[in-house]
DNA sequence: AATAAACCGTTGACATATCAACTATCAGGC
DNA sequence: GCCTGATAGTTGATATGTCAACGGTTTATT
């Protein structure tokens, strides 16, 4: 098999997401957030019912390190999305939750990004994005465990 | 078509690719190299015969603003792996090259990578490949025209 | 030739990301 | 109960990325 055709495969990944986020950035800047935040957004309001999650969790979803996610905290905190909630069994944690206020700004913008990837994808069969869903997983498969050359 | 199997395909694309840079990191590390600094080599290695690029070029190639390449060719430069150069013709323009530094570190790492890439795709044949990448393609032309919702 | 327009690289403000080191808290074993 | 170790969140250093604004240099227009 070609070496450079896999080049190319993983190049065209990595440039396919890049240019995604990118492009998503244009839904999200009039509400003033960016792709992150609404990351944290969809995920407090399709994981978390009620209860949060703390900061841990909330970088282990999001693979991110947990450093990373105070600053991206305190900032939605800041344009009252999220709350801080103390955890009433753990006092090292934050139960991190949305206000009214986040999730209604979630359920405007959700609706778009939906629309927006099936824009993008649209002209796609069910068989074809199942098969790159296959190839995909397979690929996360081998790099979470490839070994260093050497 | 379900809406979730796109939402879906996008989510893991960008996952794919974010897992793939945090990998590749493993291999660039030892080197002191990060993944952006390796594009650049690569791309003057590859792309560059001689004459170098403006650093215009090289954002353009490495799709990142302009802004974001001087700090880039900043850092390298210390470290000596490129230069920058007068061009003969335009006083606005540097020419960023490969030092011979540059050059064998390049080539150092280049086959480690290459091995990387190999690994990662194995197990996938030809016929695949080729329809992942008219897949991402496909995406491509349409994330690059998409029209805000709305 | 002189003015206007476009272009290149830099800078500063900011958001995101990592890692290592620190503080506080919790959980287990003795 | 008391140390020991793990865990949660923060902080500081550093790298990457965007955007807007600025100062020099071309290039185009008149």
């Amino acid at each position: 098999m070609s070496t450079n055709a896999s080049l190319k495969l993983i190049h065209e990944i990595v440039a396919a997401a890049d240019l995604f986020l990118n492009q998503s950035q244009r839904l999200f800047r009039p509400h003033g957030l960016t792709a992150p935040q609404y990351n944290v957004l969809n995920v407090l309001a399709c994981v978390a019912d009620g209860k949060g999650l703390s900061q841990r969790e909330l970088g282990d979803i999001l693979v991110v390190d947990r450093s990373n996610v105070t600053g991206l905290i305190d900032r939605m905190e800041k344009c009252g999305w999220v709350r801080r909630a103390d955890d009433p069994a753990d006092r090292r944690i934050y139960r991190v939750e949305l206000t009214p206020k986040g999730r209604k700004l979630w359920a405007r913008i959700e609706p778009s990004y939906r629309e927006v990837v099936a824009q993008v994808t649209a002209g796609l069969d069910a068989k074809q994005i199942q098969s790159a869903l296959t190839l995909l997983a397979h690929l996360q498969a081998r790099a979470t465990s490839w070994k260093l050359p050497e």
